[in-house]
DNA sequence: TCATACGTTCGGTACAGCCGAACATTCTGG
DNA sequence: CCAGAATGTTCGGCTGTACCGAACGTATGA
């Protein structure tokens, strides 16, 4: 039962149920395939089940609209019945369903991409994203966890966090370049950090891809711990360097509006002892 | 195997998964529940398992992030997993990703929710929302096959059907009232279509919603058909009356746009055939 | 304090899921 | 136009797993 990622796949704990986990992997699958859908061989050959096992699995998810099968061609693509659960988990996160109005402010104002991303243990994990006008430009995929140090938001959250806690996460994920701006020593980006903690905001410079500049800055919940971070993204060339700054504050104004909504304090008032750190 | 609700549920067919399909309903269960999530005992009630067997599944659709467990609390929402697979859906419809764009610039410039909706088997299923500035204070769910005869992109979509298939369609569904301007007698609504034709546009006057009102209008595939809709939605006493026909014109220029995307007729070339219906 | 609810673990068994083989069906290239 | 390969589909039968119920531990409220 070999797999080509050779991950940890089918890890059969008594505990869960195998067909429906296969059913997840075929899901995941076709999310990952070509956007025009992948046959039923090549899932069958993907997922290490026969051609039959298969079929029967993509008949069920495709009955509940979770796989779409668009015959002729290629075959099953994801199905609107996963649009619908999507929408409704991003409702389902109190944050997300809180925040769509700032951020369709907040990208109108700015002409940027404005986004939220709630803090999954230290990760950022973006579940809302509103463009502004003309910026379509990006390729922003929700409801992944990304990585935290090439990224706004991210390092917006990581600037809570104690150093102990930083080397920590950074440890675990180690720091892949990405671009050749992207910061891959631990040091430096403490320093990148405190610097975002004396602004109030982050900023990727190019960091995560070429010619991509995003802005972040940090909201809290109403027990005072980092729930998540709201970020601008635009076109490195389309910004003057000086307004930097003034963008800046304005993503951290928004900040703050989210921290209020959530009953939590507003980064000023916990700047001190987020800068205390050692 | 008896449930609660009596539908036709548990449907087993040889050539389905009986364990997935259980998993599928359970998250379907954790959608249309309380936005705070239900506890495991709620979802086996609901599903008519045993505590152990719900376990099982909620646990392995946990493990993916298709369910997300917030302990303490009332235990299960749908996980942010799902947000990664809905907005991947909504690529891989390639509608979607082409239309995004053009929903923000409409958004843009009308200052009200813009929204596309593909055409599955004559009812509108809407795939994607921009909200305007200011105007994020309406329930638009996506994914969901919306009823045809009380949105403007449905009756745009019913439109371009003929006489008889849109007499089908009512005798399936019936018209039921949503709000004191639905329209409820087939008769009335077939005049109501004729107009649309003729405008090039369809109107929801407060039809679905009281104080709401939509305009849209349809685009079509390569293929001649239609395809979908786009539609703005708003506040009744936002627009005066006399720019109704402005915005509808509006509208319907941003469709032709999307026909052209995706290589179908404007509408004024398929106005023709269309108005030549029996 | 007890009582009731909840979440979790575990054994045993019926049956559902799985595979492989065999059958249609469509595609490919000679 | 036909051979050959690849695909999608059906079916029989064995295996093993998904399921239930009972028992346990734990939180909540009277």
């Amino acid at each position: 039962m070999q797999s080509v990622s050779g991950g940890d796949v089918e890890v059969a704990s008594r505990y869960t149920v195998r067909s429906v986990a296969r059913a997840i992997r075929l899901m995941e699958i076709v999310a990952d395939g070509p956007p025009d859908g992948q046959s039923l061989s090549d899932l069958a050959r993907a997922l290490g089940t026969s051609k039959s096992t298969t079929l029967a699995l993509a008949r069920t998810l495709a009955t509940s609209g979770l796989l779409r099968d668009t015959r002729p061609g290629p075959r099953y693509t994801l199905g609107t019945a996963l649009i619908r659960l999507g929408d409704i988990a991003r409702n389902q996160l109190p944050i997300g369903s809180l925040c769509r109005p700032l951020l369709v402010e907040m990208a109108d104002l700015t002409k940027m991409t404005a986004r939220v991303a709630i803090c999954d243990g230290g990760f950022p994990v973006f579940i809302e994203r509103v463009d502004g006008p003309g910026s379509v430009r990006f390729h922003t995929p929700l409801g992944q966890r990304e990585v935290p140090y090439a990224s706004a938001a991210g390092k917006a959250i990581l600037a809570t966090m104690s150093e102990a806690e930083i080397r920590a996460l950074c440890g675990q994920t180690g720091l892949q370049a990405r671009t050749a701006h992207t910061i891959t020593d631990v040091d430096s980006l403490l320093d990148n950090l405190a610097l975002a903690r004396s602004h109030g905001f982050a900023v990727d410079d190019e960091e995560d891809a070429e010619g991509i500049f995003c802005v972040g800055a940090t909201f809290f919940g109403y027990d005072g711990s980092c729930a998540g971070a709201v970020s601008v993204t635009g076109i490195k060339g389309d910004l003057p360097a000086w307004r930097m700054n003034e963008l800046g504050q304005t993503v951290r104004r928004y900040a703050d509006r989210v921290s209020e909504i959530l009953g939590g304090a507003r980064y000023s008032d916990r700047a001190q002892a987020i800068e205390a750190r050692p």
